[in-house]
Order: structure tokens, then sequence, then C-alpha cells
DNA sequence: GAGTGGTCTAGACCACATC
DNA sequence: ATGTGGTCTAGACCACTCA
């Protein structure tokens, strides 16, 4: 763990759980370098963090303020992955695997992954049930050059768990679409949509730390039920 | 300007304009200070941005990849204004104003900005016609004791660039949540809706450089016609 | 004027990818 | 072994806020 990482989650706890509240004050950096013992630049380095995902406003002249951050739950700015926001959200959530199997020949995964009809990939399917009602739907596909075995019994918990401290795969960053449409006939059987015809659709592509494209998923909300938040810098 | 912002907007225009090509590497670090004749700290603050704003993905042991940009149309991780969407998508959009006035003892507006009653508000409602069709309806609130003046002439161009260059006001972020609810009344009236009956709801706050609160508003989607794409650090 | 955050530098050392 | 990006430091100077 870096020195900054470990100051940037430090303090992300302490207003996290409420021992450092919104509109008060952080220490100076200075202060905060000295009661760290770390240079001015680390700690500057862990509140730019804070800043980027939120937490504090940095106010030149003033010291940092702490922000209110209740406001978030599926926050988009950060890469979480369902079991993280399930702690987030204390509700009853349960994860349904519908189908697992390796597929070959989609053109569509082809163009996306830029590979040949040869490529294989797992398809993961699966739901998530919140209080008995099927609100997300979400469909998988991994590279399986990468991702080279997966089972049932990994795809009904966490597949990031698997992904990172099994296969130590270095996971950089995600590109996100959110888009909306019409719900497919399929999609309509595995989720309870109400009298909803529309989804919400996260179409994602993730990275690893090398650049390589190793997953593309699409998940999908029932509408009323979603609410995603981001911080936009000027 | 800054000196890492100068080297942002270089290299950002550069990959914008195709001169640096997706999947092509750029010139290492210390090159690149050498080039500009900055320290390779400098230089690596710019590649850091633009890594957040998914121009680039930095590679250890490499130098750094362009990633292909040409995915993002309404980006949620930069703060932009209608007028610079415009410029992106070089189509057809006028923006109609439909109201501006000001309004005082609106209990909502009250509990978002932690005012009282007397506290007066502008309200500004205007749509943005696309092609011919009122595809984006905006209803913005500025607090009056930091916008004292807004007339027509402003609120039918672009109202960030009067902020900005005639009130010298310091932007600092904006806060988004983005849902999705049925449209009202007023709000099917002045757009135009076909059949859909669910639109797309962007609420921001946006604050200046010292932490008020100035700006609140709501903009309204017809929901086949976006997307907004965000880069997720993991 | 004193203190704060913002920018910039130069140099050290580490971890990683490549040959 | 070499070069790359990542972390960390110490110090300088600037712009801003506030009393």
């Amino acid at each position: 763990m870096s020195k900054y990482k470990e100051v940037y989650n430090d303090i992300k706890e302490k207003i996290t759980n409420g021992t450092f509240k919104a509109r008060e004050f952080l220490k100076s950096e200075s202060e905060l370098a000295r009661k760290y013992s770390y240079s001015k630049d680390t700690i500057r380095k862990a509140l730019s963090m804070l800043e980027l995902d939120g937490y504090i406003q940095k106010i030149k002249g003033k010291n940092s303020m702490v922000l209110e951050n209740g406001r978030f739950k599926n926050s988009l700015s950060n890469l979480r992955t369902s079991k993280e926001l399930n702690q987030i959200e204390n509700i009853n959530i349960k994860t349904n695997l519908i189908d697992l199997r390796l597929i070959q020949g989609d053109s569509e995964l082809m163009r996306i992954f830029e590979v040949s009809e040869e490529a294989l990939f797992y398809r993961v399917l699966r739901t998530r049930v919140l209080d008995g009602e099927a609100l997300e739907y979400e469909k998988t596909y991994f590279d399986k050059r990468i991702v080279p075995f997966l089972d049932k019994k990994i795809a009904e918990s966490s597949i990031y768990d698997y992904l990172e401290k099994k296969l130590h795969l270095k996971i950089s960053h995600s590109r996100r679409d959110i888009k909306f449409r019409y719900a497919t006939e399929d999609e309509k059987k595995h989720m309870d949509l109400k009298d909803f015809n529309l989804v919400v659709v996260i179409e994602s592509h993730t990275y690893l730390s090398n650049g390589t494209l190793f997953q593309y998923g699409v998940n999908l909300y029932r509408p009323d039920k979603f609410v995603f938040s981001t911080v936009a810098k000027r």
C-alpha cells in the first residue's frame, strides 16, 4: 500500500463514518504532512484523489472542506463491483446465475474484441434480485485467453474477487456508456419490469493495466430503481 | 495558462484531430519533458489528466498509449456546457428560451440552497431543438446573490460564457444524478417525446471554487436520443 | 501579514516490460 | 541491462483568503 493511498483511505474512512462531517474543514496540508510524517506532496496527492471522488473540495487560501456524500448511490466515477454496492446499500440482494458457457463465432463480440472467429469467450448471465424483485440483468463476456477458467461457483459469487485475488489480473479502467432502449423478450423474461417497456443499459468495456480489453458487458436495470451519481470537474 | 494545462491541451488537441491515433504510443515522459523544456513532473501531471479524461492509458514499463475517443458523446466526466456539446456533434441545434423570471419562496429550492424564504432565484426554462425536434428541456435555477443579473439575450446564448467571462465566477465542479421518471404534463408540452412516457433526468448541483452552491438544474432528455459515457478507474 | 492551497523543479529510488 | 512509468521528497515561489 502506497503512502498516499493510506492517507486517502484513512481520511475517506473518517468522512464516511462521520468522524469528519460535511462542511467541516480538514487540517491544512502542512499539518497533515506533519501528522502522518509524510511530505506535503504525498498528502496533496491523497487530497486530490478525495476531491476527484467527490469527498472534499479544496479551496485555495482556506483549508479543504468536507462535502456531503450521502447522495452517492451507484457511483460511476469509481469502478465498483456489485458486491461492493451491496455493502453500501445494506438491503437484501441475491445473485442468480442464469447461464454460464463458452461461446465462439459471435460477430458482434469479434468486432468488439477485434479477434478472429476462433476466439473463445465465457458468457455469464446473471440477475440480481432485490427484496424479491429481479431488478438487474447482467450479461458479461470474458476473453478466454485472459480468463482461462470460470465455473458455477465463481460466477455465483464475485467474479472480480476471483480475477484480482486468484488470477492476479491488474484491472485498470472501464469505459461505460449509459443508454436506454426497449427491453427484448429475453430481458422481459428474466427481469421484473412491471409495466416498464424501457430499460437502462450500461455497456462496459474493461481494460487491464497493459491496455488489453478483457471484458465486455451489458447491465440492465429497471428505470425506476437506479440513480447514478458523478462529479464533473470544470 | 499553467504549463501542465498547456501540455494537456496540446496533446489532447493532437489526439482529437488525429495527429496521434488510437493504439499509438506517445513519446516517453522524459522525452516530452525535454521537448517542452518542462520538468518530468509537470509532464506527468498533464498525462495524468489525459488518462483521467480517457484520452490515454499509462502503462508501466511502456510508453503511454492513445485510446480511441470517438465513442464519447456527452461526457459526464467533463463539465461541458450545451454550447460546447454542439461543437462536438456538428448538427443543427437551436436553443429556445421558454421563460426567464425571478422567483421567491419555493420550498424545494429553499431546501436545496439552504436559504430562507426571502431568497431570490433566477429561473430559466429552455429547450434545445435538434433537427426540428425538441429533445432537451432544461430548468435552471441561479442564486441571485451570486448571479445578480440575467436577461433574455444572455439566456438565449451561453449562460456559462457569461458567468465565467463577464461575472468572472470560478466554477469548481458539478454533482450530477442521472435518473428516469415519467414525464409531467408540462414536460410533454415542451418536448417532442413521441410515444415515450419516460424521460431521462439529469439533476445538477454546481459549486464555485469557494464551495458555494450557486446553481441547481434539471435537464430532461428523450430516452432514445442520448448516450452518456464515463471512464471509471479501478 | 500570516497561512493556505497551486505550480514547478530536480533528484532519488522502485516496479515493470522488453530485449 | 536499459528504459519506462510510479512514488516520494524537499524546497521554492505564487495566488488566494482572512483578519
